[in-house]
RNA sequence: GCCGGGAUGGAGGAAUGGCAGACUCGGACGCCUCAAAAGCGUCUGCCCGAAAGGGCGUGCGGGUUCGAAUCCCGCUCCCGGCACCA
């Protein structure tokens, strides 16, 4: 030892060098081993594996919303809810159940195919590139992942089965009478025998008919839909990715409101299950109602209004001379004073007469005639964005139709106008306007001068303008008197009996706009015939795989040319695309589909591909999916048993997944009816940021604080809170942690911050502490001088084992309920409180040591094996029983009771555990400062809280 | 505007009707060291006080209770979601 070390630290003390070399060796060990490998019930994966109880040990199926392999690598928030499932997965390991603990990879997404055009670079090797480095970097971390379910969505393995999918959802039709999906044969079985009748009897329909009237009712379809067109980038864009003024966020390029021909997935034939069902999965209740927000159900009901006659030269004649309406309140039709439609709305062109009617007041007289003022109104909100339409929200613009119509209930003569406060996708895209009762309306109306009734009598003390309160309702003929809900329930037998209209439920939900204009995505397993219609490419024939091109960039046009249409990467395939197959009609010439799935297609069902990733056969063998995921009386719905991820997927994500799932579950592929039985959002790790005084950000490492201001090299800095990102120069990676202080600091620290769902600021210098812990706990179990074992088979004191017995108890609650922070901190205290009592002696007592060991393993795994296997143990200690509280050391044999005299402490008592409450509170009495407040009188209160306080009111 | 969540020391947080501030960072002082780092120990909510001790204190104002960070009523501010959805 030279002169220089001989003063540094103790040889063995854990380190971060040390503790690397422990963490590698059992990286190497575990995977040598397949310590982490979950057999299946069946199948390829089925083999024994260590410590596995076949003989009834419950499955537990613990898994994280997998992440975007990106370009730049984990920062320190990635791994928050990884090391959260894992701390969960090796507690339950320990406890008995056969974990099941995968992780993957959403690896289709854009910047690889962005990358790609920049450079060329084939997305599948910056794919591969970044999914190599991040295994590396979640290999450091030392998860206990089962690495033979690793798996990506590029894989052509796995998306084999995205298209297989793709190919249920495209055969199925949703059977409204059973409430569920239905193969496709059997709709087209229903029209073939007459038991379901169409306009055009079946077998007077050419087949072409009869093919595009089945296609209209898949669950996947093609339909013309407004998308965002941008012609300077060649695709259509998600509406996040438009500016404020309707220009493309990358490039800058005009946006255009285009109906093209896409795939959509009819997610709204499930909008009821996907809102009730929310009531069978243990989730956090936020996340329910955001999705039952997005998903909209309101109860209402559609009235019919008639066009008078009269006004309009047009004639018409039923059913285009009647305007229906949506509604939630039909109980106040007696005050609808005029009608509104959407600038969409189909019957607008119909019912606009050639000329003004008499005695219109001139003020709505726009134009010379009707139909220049709604075609001017029309053309003015189409070139409106959706943005344009909120930016001017609330301020009320339309145009009289020149049309009227009659208010069933009371005969009166109301004009319709045109609006854009009516939306055309929802509802009927009209509604009947009750200024009294409706905000909305009410502006409108002092717009137009519009008549004013009142239906609700409002309550006492009102002075607003429109009344949506309950109250009797007025104004309103035989409803008079009645509540809302009453008055609702009467108007609709009414409109029933008197056939103007029915009881209603209406979603906000809208079909799943499905097709993407990229390269690096799923391929559709689609073919087009010489008709141009779809025709599903057999199941046989699968996968198709992405074709290799040279230009995986879209065609781009004049970006001010609207009137262009997409044409994707794969279209200039031509060998790939234009193809002759044998579908068992004969060799004939097909087309592909050349737009590609969004990326939202791989993470819809990835949980099921984990439970079977390597079966050639099924997407996922039934046997597998029964025992991990099957519905058990705690899990009516069965699904995944923990679920983390970010609250930034609340909806979409997590909507789709549950969609595509239910349709696998209608079609009889799956036993679970929802994918995630119980999700917890984890929160975010941020950091400050840091800008000099142009507005630059500077590298927030080496800004320096002192008495609250920030400088930066000497000069000031502004501070900001938000995320980590490498152009705020603010990102701190794991890899840095890990080298610094060891993967087992790292995931003790980031497990001890807070609760696991609330967001934080990362402060990599409060990192030590948890190094220091580790530190103290080695140090109680290892001399750091010789490296030898200091444990002696000696009883421990009788404190030390109440406090280990205690805090067994406690962390074993802790973990179940997530709360990783109050389990570290425990644990802290115990070695503490070890630490403080034998660090001056010889050596621990092992039957302290060892429960240490085995509560801290979830955390800091490595570590926990090394000392595990110096206490001399051979195997893992992955499956090895945690540590069980003795009921008796629960508690300690003396109790010390704070005494309050009138709500404040003024005296501590030590009694026997066992005394009785009289026998407390005479102890509290005597005690002398006690006795001083009372100066010998009785109490006039004397309560004693068992194990708690003794309170005295005098 | 509507819906949801939140506010506790210098910082992260603990306590869900019973001793507010566990645990951790930071800070002060000390030990070790030629020295520094690491490590270890003591103290660390605010105010008065040399100390003993006392007073105040969980965003603000009320209330319930022997007792409230915790429950109830009324506000303020912050964060997130939705946003003309009839």
């Amino acid at each position: 030892m030279s002169e220089q070390n001989s003063t540094d630290a103790p040889a063995h003390r854990y380190t971060a060098a040390l503790a690397a070399s422990i963490e590698e060796r059992w990286q190497d060990r575990w995977e040598a081993d397949g310590t982490f490998h979950s057999p299946n019930p069946s199948g390829p994966l089925a083999a024994p594996s260590p410590g596995w109880h076949n003989d009834g040990g419950t499955p537990m199926f613990v898994m994280d919303m997998f992440p975007y392999p990106s370009g730049a690598g984990l920062h320190v928030g990635h791994p928050l809810g990884y090391i959260g499932t894992d701390v969960y997965a090796r507690y339950h390991r320990m406890l008995g159940y056969n974990v099941l603990h995968p992780m993957g990879f959403d690896s289709f997404g854009l910047p690889a195919e962005q990358y790609a055009v920049q450079t060329g670079t084939h997305p599948r090797k910056t794919t591969d590139e970044n999914i190599d480095r991040y295994k590396a970097q979640l290999r450091r971390l030392g998860f206990g992942h089962d690495s033979r379910r690793l798996l990506a969505t590029t894989d052509v393995s796995y998306y084999r089965w995205t298209q297989w999918i793709f190919l249920q959802i495209y055969n199925s039709w949703y059977d409204v009478e059973t409430g569920r999906a239905r193969p496709i044969e059997e709709l087209e079985a229903q029209f073939a025998s007459g038991a379901r009748r169409a306009a055009t009897p079946w077998d007077q329909m050419s087949r072409t008919e009869q093919r595009k009237l089945i296609d209209s009712h898949r669950l996947a379809y093609l339909s013309e839909a407004p998308v965002n067109w941008c012609p300077g980038l060649g695709t259509v864009l998600a509406n996040e990715e438009v500016t404020a003024d309707g220009r493309s966020e990358r490039g800058n390029f005009p946006v255009f409101k285009r109906r093209l021909r896409q795939w959509m997935m009819r997610i709204t034939a499930y909008a009821d299950r996907l809102a009730d069902d929310l009531d069978q999965v243990d989730w956090p209740e936020s996340i329910k109602v955001m999705q039952r927000n997005w998903i909209g159900r309101s109860t209402g009901a559609y009235i019919d209004f008639a066009i008078a006659d009269g006004a309009p030269k047009k004639r018409h004649s039923a059913p285009n001379a009647t305007i229906r309406v949506f509604t939630t309140r039909p109980d106040t039709v007696f005050g609808a004073t005029y009608l509104v439609v959407a600038p969409e709305h189909p019957l607008l062109d119909a019912i606009v007469p050639d000329e003004w009617p008499a005695d219109v007041p001139p003020a709505w007289k726009t134009a010379d005639d009707p139909s220049t003022a709604v075609a001017a109104y029309q053309a003015q909100a189409a070139a409106k964005s959706d943005i344009e339409r909120s930016a001017d929200a609330r301020k009320k613009t339309g145009v009289f139709t020149g049309s009227y119509a009659v208010n069933p209930v009371n005969g009166a003569k109301v004009p319709v106008f045109v609006a854009d406060y009516v939306l055309t996708g929802y509802g009927t895209g009209a509604i009947m306007a009750v200024p009294g009762q409706d905000e909305r309306d009410w502006e409108f109306a002092e717009v137009f001068d519009l008549p004013i009734v009142r239906t609700v009598q409002p309550s006492e003390g009102f002075d607003g303008k429109a009344f949506t309160g309950d109250g009797p309702a007025i104004n309103s003929g035989f409803l008079d008197g009645l509540g809302v809900a009453e008055a609702k329930k009467r108007i609709i037998d009414w409109l029933v009996e008197n056939d103007h209209g029915e009881a209603t439920t209406t979603y906000k939900l809208r079909d799943w706009l499905f097709s993407r204009q990229r390269y690096w995505g799923e391929p559709f397993p689609v073919l087009y015939d010489e008709d141009g219609l779809p025709v599903a490419v057999p199941e046989s024939m699968l996968p198709i795989v992405l074709p290799e091109i040279d230009d995986y960039s879209p065609r781009t046009f004049d970006p001010d040319d609207a009137d262009t249409d997409p044409e994707p990467p794969l279209a200039r395939a031509d060998e790939w695309v234009n193809v002759t197959l044998d579908l068992g009609d004969g060799p004939k010439q097909y087309r592909r589909e050349t737009n590609t799935m969004p990326q939202w297609a791989g993470s819809c069902w990835y949980e099921l591909r984990y439970l079977d990733p390597t079966d050639e056969g099924e997407f996922v063998d039934p046997a597998n999916e029964q025992y991990w995921m099957g519905p058990t009386a705690a899990k009516p719905a069965g699904g995944v048993d923990l679920y983390i991820g970010g609250v930034e997927h609340a909806v979409l994500h997590l909507l789709y997944a549950r969609f595509w799932h239910k349709v696998l579950f209608d079609r009889g592929h799956l036993r679970s009816s929802e994918p995630f039985g119980r999700l917890y959002n984890q929160g975010y790790i941020q950091a400050y940021a840091y800008t000099d005084a142009r507005g630059a950000y500077v590298p927030a490492d080496e800004v320096v604080e002192q008495d609250g201001v920030y400088t930066w090299h000497g000069q000031p800095v502004n501070r900001e809170y938000g995320k980590m990102g490498k152009s705020l120069k603010n990102v701190v990676t794991p890899d840095e942690m890990c080298a610094e202080y060891g993967a087992d600091t790292f995931r003790v620290y980031e497990m001890s911050m807070g609760p696991l769902d609330v967001s934080r600021p990362w402060e990599t210098r409060a990192v030590v502490g948890s190094m220091r812990f580790l530190q103290r706990l080695w140090r109680t179990a290892v001399d750091e001088e010789t490296g030898d074992l200091r444990v002696t088979d000696d009883e421990a004191d009788d404190a030390t084992k109440r406090l280990l017995h205690r805090t067994i108890d406690g962390v074993r609650g802790d973990l179940e309920g997530l709360r990783t922070n109050t389990a570290v901190s425990k644990l802290i205290e115990l070695t503490n409180q070890v630490t403080s009592t034998y660090s001056a002696k010889a050596a621990t007592p092992r039957e302290v040591v060892e429960p240490l060991v085995l509560m801290v393993a979830p955390f800091a795994p490595h570590l926990a094996e090394e000392l595990w296997a110096k206490l001399g143990h051979e195997e893992t200690l992955t499956y090895h029983q945690f540590p069980v509280a003795d009921p008796a050391l629960l508690t300690a044999a003396e109790i010390e009771y704070p005494v309050q005299v009138n709500g404040k402490v003024r005296g501590r008592i030590t009694v026997p555990a066992d005394a009785d409450q009289a026998a407390v509170g005479a102890a509290a009495l005597a005690e002398p400062k006690v006795a001083a407040f009372l100066g010998g009188k009785e109490p006039r209160k004397l309560i004693v809280v068992p194990g708690r306080i003794v309170t005295v009111v005098v």
